[in-house]
DNA sequence: GGCTTGATGGTATGTTTGTACCATAAAAAT
DNA sequence: ATTTTTATGGTACAAACATACCATCAAGCC
């Protein structure tokens, strides 16, 4: 045999020239045959790879569920040693705002995802909430914290808050997706917001992008 | 010729076919042969109305965008003569939630298509963002007035605030949605966060669903 | 050094899809 | 009464697609 290749390293390889397509042509024209051109292989490998197309989206799809908890991860790893408990909510929450090309593709192909696995019973896997159930507990959890220690209005209920939050910054960041707002806007609406939760709090790390 | 049938009428037939196999197996899946089943006709009728799919799928977009106008519009109608600020942006807002059958089809269906204008130039029409933004204005409009009533803060940002109800709840109902959350839970939360913008509120139309 | 096995290319096949084409009955127009 | 239209059905067809099948080459094993 040749090369005797890595198979997760090919597999990663296939699924991002999935993600790539999707993002720019749309899920639902995914095919075996623009996947293998995106990836630069031919047909025949997708199927050695993945077997078969339905697989092959579901191992896309599991791979971004993934993906997803990473990068709220690292937006916590990120927000520096001890950050004030504002500073830690904001940055979670910042994560569903496409700002570069890559969070754009990132999103919007998740986001087709999500709306696909409704009405597809392959996908119906729960993979999809578990990453949002685990920041809402997170950020209820912090904001609990916030509020024993003074820094909220105290009559403020910690899990409709972080119920409120998550369901704003997903709605921004499909705002920005859909082209309604830029992510500078959406971002300075959520800082905003945040500023009337945490009353007392300068944000320490204040990007200026207040508009208007 | 035979009955001399009403084109707009079996324009809608054909429509509400299309909007309910969309809701059921996904937009993705709509063929023209599923939605002449639906409908009860021959493909080639469905052909005869609208020609090519592409003009389906733009006529099905259109009446859904046409729809949702027709339906802030009637929450604000039925909000009952001169309610309180607060009362008619809790109506407006709960458009957004699915809570019967025909409210999530709706809204599952103009999700599908709201995505999918993202990548598809065919369907990259505006038509989406206007009654988004028709409503922003709207309640900004009633954050201002209800502010200078004295019913709010006087320090918060009437179009911030107004771009945050928008997204919290476009963020639930979509949540509603992917079965992450009941529409009761996401009726209770938008509520709760209303209770908060309007302090001294009662809403005059409490229907005990204040869950937890 | 022959045999096996992993990695890859190419091609054939059956199905589905959108659309074009042919046909026809029946109402309106002349 | 004949001739247009209008509404409809059926079918044919080319394209695209997922997948199955056949072939090959090279590396590791005995």
């Amino acid at each position: 045999m040749p090369k005797l290749v890595d198979h997760e390293e090919r597999r990663a390889h296939i699924i991002d020239a999935l993600l790539r397509t999707a993002a720019d042509t749309g899920l639902h024209a995914v095919t075996m045959r623009s996947v293998a051109i995106e990836a630069g292989v031919s047909v025949r490998l997708v199927q050695y790879y993945f077997d078969t197309k339905e697989q092959l989206l579901l191992a896309a799809m599991t791979r971004l569920a993934v993906r997803m908890g990473e990068r709220v991860r690292d937006r916590v790893r990120t927000a520096g040693p001890s950050p004030a408990p504002r500073d830690i909510v904001e940055a979670v929450l910042l994560e569903a705002v496409p700002t570069d090309e890559e969070s754009r593709t990132f999103h919007l192909v998740h986001t087709e995802y999500a709306v696909l696995s409704v009405t597809d019973p392959a996908l119906a896997g729960r993979s999809f909430l578990a990453a949002p159930n685990e920041m809402e507990d997170f950020l209820a959890g912090r904001l609990t914290a916030a509020r024993q220690a003074g820094d909220t209005d105290p009559r403020l209920d910690a899990r409709q808050e972080a119920v409120v939050l998550m369901a704003a910054s997903a709605g921004l960041g499909l705002s920005v997706l859909l082209g309604q707002r830029t992510a500078d806007d959406a971002t300075a609406v959520l800082h905003y917001h945040l500023g009337r939760l945490f009353p007392g709090s300068q944000a320490s790390d204040d990007r200026g992008t207040t508009a208007m």
